[in-house]
DNA sequence: ACAAATATAATAGTAATACTATCAATATCG
DNA sequence: CGATATTGATAGTATTACTATTATATTTGT
């Protein structure tokens, strides 16, 4: 059952940070500032004196907030599964048919993100670049298993789960309710990511989203759907 | 069509290393000290002063077979993209039917690697680890359309290149078979990391290789086999 | 066998990064 | 209005990611 929390960032783990960045005017210009600077030039560019400069602050002040880029990063990408858990709620809301609201949570997780709404501090789209790129660095690292255990990881597990529940609602014996879901979730950052930069290791088809269409007719196939 | 060459480094293209480290006794130690330490301590943690320490030679010298880190893992990627093309081919030879060569492709793309056999320098096993933890940071980053023009992404694309038109002798019409190919390599990878550090996004089964059965099964209901 | 070329080791040095520490200035809060 | 917390300014350290130089060892060509 997904629940509906109307504040995303309450669902951040406390340790991920020193300050809480939404607690003050530098904090939310930290995030703003790592999301436009992180999307320009890219994790391994990005250093907290280049955000210092860019959002006329000090390293020393932003050092305050985070311990490191890694759990800067590493919040950025739990407020966008804990984003993604919310859109995935609005989206089946009110709607009888299982099969309709996987439909629809597939759709969620794999459509491009084109509107930059909600947030003052958070561009949603660039973001959502951010996430394509860099978001596995937060896991595929040496400290994975100290930031498991610290629950870095459970807005992750959350969305998976719910995605899960609903695939075992259709069908109740299947075995890979949650390898199918991370790999679509997956899936569909790298898609995006190739037809960005490798196209040779995707299809893309003119006027169309490619990748959505893709996972959606791949989660139907599967679980034997229509 | 899949070609076999028997010798697995030729494929790899010569601009990303300065001198050719299967040319000489310290580049085959750069490259076994590099797996070693690599899978030990993890790309981030890595240095070319801790390798050059580990193989009892020095900062400099390695300097003059890699530009960087980068490249050198880069190097790794390339050769384990080669090796699993030539595993491929392996496995197809003299198989008339297009459905169990592609079955066998599958299997050989996603199952573990457990035996470490035919490289003095490269241990395969390992190597493996590393490709499944660090690979995608080869293409994650800033520098990927160079990269990618330089060629050092061709022996990832002709592996998926030979797997997709296998795919097409099966289903002439089907839309989507280089996202369904990456989509399976980059899935399996991902998959056995989730298995070891966050097994709540995966599922795992007593005694059965569940990535494996799960990816066969996969691009079976998708294409519509058995 | 010996000169010439090449590869490696040893060492030194630089700029940037990833932090930590200190203290002054400023804003806020009771 | 005084106390407290926040930020800015500045300085400093260890490590990293390189480049450069020279000496020594090894290989190769004749």
């Amino acid at each position: 059952m997904i629940v509906i929390h109307s504040n995303i960032a309450s669902k951040i783990n406390e340790k991920v940070y020193k300050k809480d960045p939404l607690t003050s005017d530098l904090g939310k210009k930290i995030l703003s500032g790592t999301i436009e600077l992180m999307s320009e030039i890219g994790f391994e560019d990005f250093t907290f004196k280049k955000l210092s400069d860019s959002i006329a602050s000090t390293e020393a002040s932003i050092y305050r907030y985070f311990e490191n880029k890694h759990n800067l990063l590493t919040y950025l990408t739990m407020w966008y599964w804990s984003w993604l858990q919310h859109k995935c709620a609005i989206k089946t809301i009110n709607i009888e048919s299982s099969e309709k609201r996987l439909e629809n949570v597939i759709i969620a997780l794999t459509e491009p993100v084109l509107l930059d709404e909600q947030f003052d501090y958070i561009n949603e789209v660039k973001l959502h670049l951010i996430v394509i790129t860099e978001s596995s660095k937060v896991y595929h690292c040496k400290k994975v298993d100290r930031d498991n255990k610290e629950g870095f990881f459970l807005t992750y597990k959350e969305l998976v789960e719910a995605v899960a529940s609903i695939i075992l609602e259709i069908d109740k014996d299947y075995q890979y309710p949650h390898m199918l879901v991370s790999t679509i979730i997956e899936g569909a950052h790298h898609q995006r990511f190739f037809a960005e930069h490798l196209p040779r290791l995707t299809d893309t088809h003119e006027g169309v989203d490619s990748v959505t269409l893709f996972f959606v007719q791949l989660i139907k196939s599967e679980l034997k759907i229509d």
